[in-house]
Formats: structure tokens, C-alpha cells, sequence
DNA sequence: AGTGGCCCCTGGCGGC
DNA sequence: TGCCGCCAGGGGCCAC
């Protein structure tokens, strides 16, 4: 479940539900490729004193100094429950507490944790955080004016903002009227004040709302057991064939840096 | 620098 | 019902 809000909503989770403080007395690990660089059984004697998000990774700050890294990709999600909770079939990894453990899930097998001691070599990579006081309409313009990407790529790629996926780059665009292939260049300081509200205000909804669960709710998309409710929030996201909602236009489907992109013809030009 | 293709994986869904 | 191809909220790597 992976784009920022529901990240942010998986932070929150954890930091309520009790995922801080406690001794790693074992590690399960269901399908070891899931770590990315380190044996499961590292963890074990270590607590984890601090979590945060950065884009999409969740952060969780070991006593050690050491830094778990936690990227839920396409469809992990982490869960805290009572020690003796029935397992999951889709568990790949599971850190044990004494009374707790934190269960790592992930049907598709794409996420990944990771273990370090330098954490900003992950974290320098990425781009500039949408909820930071840093991100400006100003500043937004000025990173805009020296890519030549297509909008819609542009806004997928990490580097840039960090935490925009497929669902919130459609909506940001949606909301913006900026066409998904539009060169980033070309975008105006109008324009570009339009996506920064655009990006601050849908984001800050979404999370709002412990963000976007799609599917039809076994589970396969859901965070934590609970449902996010901001897919009942989205005006364009897998929309295609039905009206736009402010000028009634069909909204139609089109693939853009491989990725399925949704948009109205007459709205975004 | 930007684009396009492939790969990592599994499950759900629409079409026949 | 059964099978099949396509699609999926991500991102790394590689060639051009």
C-alpha cells in the first residue's frame, strides 16, 4: 500500500499500537528474500526507539544506532497484534516481541527491509519531502523548469518529491488541470502554484482519511486490518469511461512511462 | 537527461 | 465452470 499517506497511516499505526520500545526477543523469516541484506536473526536483542517515514520507506531507529528500513512497494503492509495472533498465509516476515510481534505482509514479495548503519545512503537519494515547510509553490516552479519529463513521469520518480504514486499523480494533475504529458518545463508559475495546493492539500486529505484502500476489501490492500477511506475521495483514479466531475467530458485511460494514467481530455491541457 | 523494455511475484478479474 | 491473458498502489537495471 504504498504511496505516502498510506505509508504515514502505517507509521501512525505502529508508533499507537506499540511497535516502539519493546526487545526483537526472534525473527520469523517466511521468505528470505524479503531482506534485502541481512540475516533475521541480527534483530534479535535489539528495540526499536524511533519511527518516522521518508517518502515511502518507513524508518525505524534501533537502539543500536542502526537504522530498518522498511519499503512496502505494491502491496506490503505491516501489522502489530498479541503474540499468539494466527499467522497470515502472505507473512513473509515476522519480528516477535514478548507479548507483541510485528508482522510484515506482502503477497507480491516486492517489498523489502533493510538494515543499515547509513541510513542517508537510501534517504539522500530521494527527493524533496510535499509536507515539509520546505516544499514552496516558488521552489516547485524552479525544480519544474529544469526537467524535460512528462509531468506524470516526473511526479513518479522519487528523486523529485518524494512519496507521490500512480493514484495521488493522476489526482494532483487532476486537481492541478495540468495534462499528465505535459513537459515539466513548460508549466508555468501559475500552474505551478496550482500543483503545489494541489499536492499539500490531496496528500494531507488522504492521510486524513488513513488513505486510499482499494480491492475489494479481503484484504489484499488494506493496512494494518483497517480500511483506508480515501478511495471514495478520488475524482479520476480508475475513472476511465465516466463523466468528469466538474465539465462531464468521458475521462479517459492512457499509459504514460509505463504506467496507467487517468485524466479528463478537456480539463487537463 | 530522458525513454522504453524487462524483471521481480502473486492474485483477481474479464472474456471466451 | 475452466482456462488465459491482462492488469496491478513500486522501483531497479540496462540499452539506446
Amino acid at each position: 500500500m504504498p504511496e505516502l499517506p498510506e505509508v504515514e497511516t502505517t507509521c501512525r499505526d505502529l508508533k499507537q499500537n506499540g511497535g516502539v520500545n519493546q526487545i526483537i526477543k526472534s525473527v520469523d523469516v517466511l521468505w528470505p528474500k524479503s531482506l534485502s541484506n541481512f540475516e533475521g536473526a541480527r534483530l534479535i536483542g535489539a528495540t526499536i526507539s524511533h519511527i518516522s517515514r521518508r517518502g515511502k520507506y518507513i524508518v525505524l531507529t534501533l537502539d543500536s544506532g542502526a537504522t530498518l528500513l522498511i519499503h512496502l512497494r505494491m502491496t506490503g503492509s505491516l501489522r502489530i497484534e498479541p503474540i499468539e495472533s494466527e499467522m497470515d498465509p502472505y507473512d513473509r516476515v515476522v519480528i516477535n516481541f514478548e507479548n507483541q510481534k510485528l508482522a510484515f505482509r506482502d503477497p507480491r514479495k516486492f517489498g523489502r527491509l533493510t538494515l543499515t548503519e547509513e541510513a542517508a545512503v537510501y534517504l539522500d537519494k530521494l527527493g524533496i519531502e510535499p509536507l515539509s515547510a520546505a516544499f514552496t509553490a516558488p521552489l516547485l516552479f524552479e525544480m519544474l523548469q529544469k526537467k524535460h519529463k512528462q509531468l506524470k513521469a516526473l511526479l513518479l520518480e522519487q528523486s523529485f518529491i518524494a512519496g507521490l504514486g500512480n493514484i495521488y499523480a493522476d489526482e494532483v494533475l487532476f486537481a492541478a488541470r495540468l495534462n499528465p504529458m505535459r513537459t515539466a518545463a513548460s508549466v508555468t508559475l501559475e500552474e505551478a502554484t496550482l500543483l503545489h495546493t494541489a499536492i499539500v492539500t490531496i496528500l494531507t486529505q488522504a492521510i486524513e482519511n488513513r488513505g486510499t484502500s482499494l480491492g475489494d476489501g479481503k484484504g489484499n490492500y488494506s493496512s494494518n486490518g483497517k480500511r483506508g477511506g480515501h478511495a471514495a475521495r478520488l475524482k479520476i483514479f480508475r475513472k476511465q469511461g465516466q463523466p468528469c466531475p466538474v465539465c462531464g467530458t468521458k475521462i479517459e485511460k492512457i499509459v504514460v512511462a509505463q504506467r496507467s494514467t487517468h485524466f479528463c481530455p478537456e480539463c487537463q491541457k
